[in-house]
DNA sequence: CAAACTACTACACACTCGTGTAGTCAAGTC
DNA sequence: GACTTGACTACACGAGTGTGTAGTAGTTTG
């Protein structure tokens, strides 16, 4: 896993760029000649390989996608961490999850069809355990956007704590904050009755 | 409240347009001709009013703050909402809060100092409440970027739900289903021990 | 009435973008 | 040894970008 960059092929380190690129600066932030600089090649060559920087971002997702499931098969034989994804604060999955959740907000099918396929988990995760949510489908999508939520805002959470939460140290910290949350109930269900009487 | 738009000053168009498309597409995406075009005016009107992109920018950061803060203002005399951001699926606010993220997103410092202002506003909020989470400052940052989460994820969680979230049927149906998130404790503090213990 | 100011447009400028084309160079293949 | 193939670079093109400049029409000010 540990692999050296220059042993890796033009075409790995350009899609290696790209997404970090893309996951930095979003699809339309980060040019192709930025791409191949970062890859230390020519931004004839990304063509060269990729064709377009549709064709590249398409790759990326693939690529970004496939590493995930990858990487999350891996992780799940140690153990479930009930619930908490373990992807989720990962930090070799760090640069993909950046990338993943980028390309979604900007339109990719492939990137939501992996959200959605999330979701999908957490209701089934849910409704094993023996939750029940009075709507399973929106109490899992709920979740599934939670999960994300301090990745997309990793700068500002960062911010807030006085301390970058893509450190171990950091991630671990924003990792068990996030288990408080699912954890001590904010609401008792007389306050949600009293609270939907309100909206409607 | 309910002005028209066509009774807007050039330059309000302008910023109002520029909000919706920053937010839509974001900054990159969205050039100064495309929000001339969408306000109704030439390119040059946004020069002469705003000076340049990234001013124009900071007229929308400031704007958007102060409305959010004049919204919420207007919201908190009507029942507190018990940590539930009232802002957070409002109507009127939905705009504003799009842009806003985006613009966080995109490195803004206004829209940055805004969520550490959240931040600090769940802290106390919990505080007041009595919760008392081991570490107060990491749960109120986990707790304000899971407030956003919904919001910047909206076309995801709409695919999954089936329904657009930013109509009222939608926003009170994942409103309800975030609440529900905050009610059902999914680890019990022993799971969580052994997380801490696996993960040091 | 003349001057000044403001809202506003038209147009041109340099730059960057994604893309297209032509060509070099090395490693096989016959 | 001629030929092909694939990795790779250099360079040019048209479109779109933010920005700069010049100018017009209408109102305000002296």
């Amino acid at each position: 896993m540990d692999r050296a960059v220059e042993d890796l092929t033009a075409r790995a380190r350009i899609r290696d760029a790209a997404i970090r690129l893309f996951g930095e600066r979003g699809i339309e932030g980060a040019s192709i000649r930025d791409i191949a600089a970062e890859a230390g090649v020519s931004s004839g060559l990304v063509r060269h390989h990729f064709g377009s920087k549709e064709a590249l971002r398409e790759a990326c997702d693939r690529y970004a996608k496939d590493r995930m499931i990858q990487i999350g098969a891996e992780l799940t034989q140690d153990g479930d961490l009930t619930g908490l994804d373990p992807l989720l604060l990962h930090p070799i999955a760090f640069p993909l999850q950046i990338y993943i959740v980028r390309s979604m907000m900007d339109g990719s099918e492939t990137a939501t069809a992996l959200f959605l396929e999330g979701v999908d988990a957490v209701e089934a995760w849910a409704s094993s355990y023996g939750i029940t949510p009075k709507d399973p489908r929106g109490y899992a999508a709920a979740l599934a956007a939670i999960k994300l939520s301090v990745f997309i805002l990793r700068d500002q959470v960062s911010k807030a704590l006085g301390e970058d939460i893509t450190t171990p140290a950091g991630y671990n910290r924003i990792g068990q904050a996030l288990m408080e949350v699912f954890t001590i109930p904010l609401l008792t269900p007389e306050q949600i009755d009293k609270i939907r009487k309100q909206e409607k």
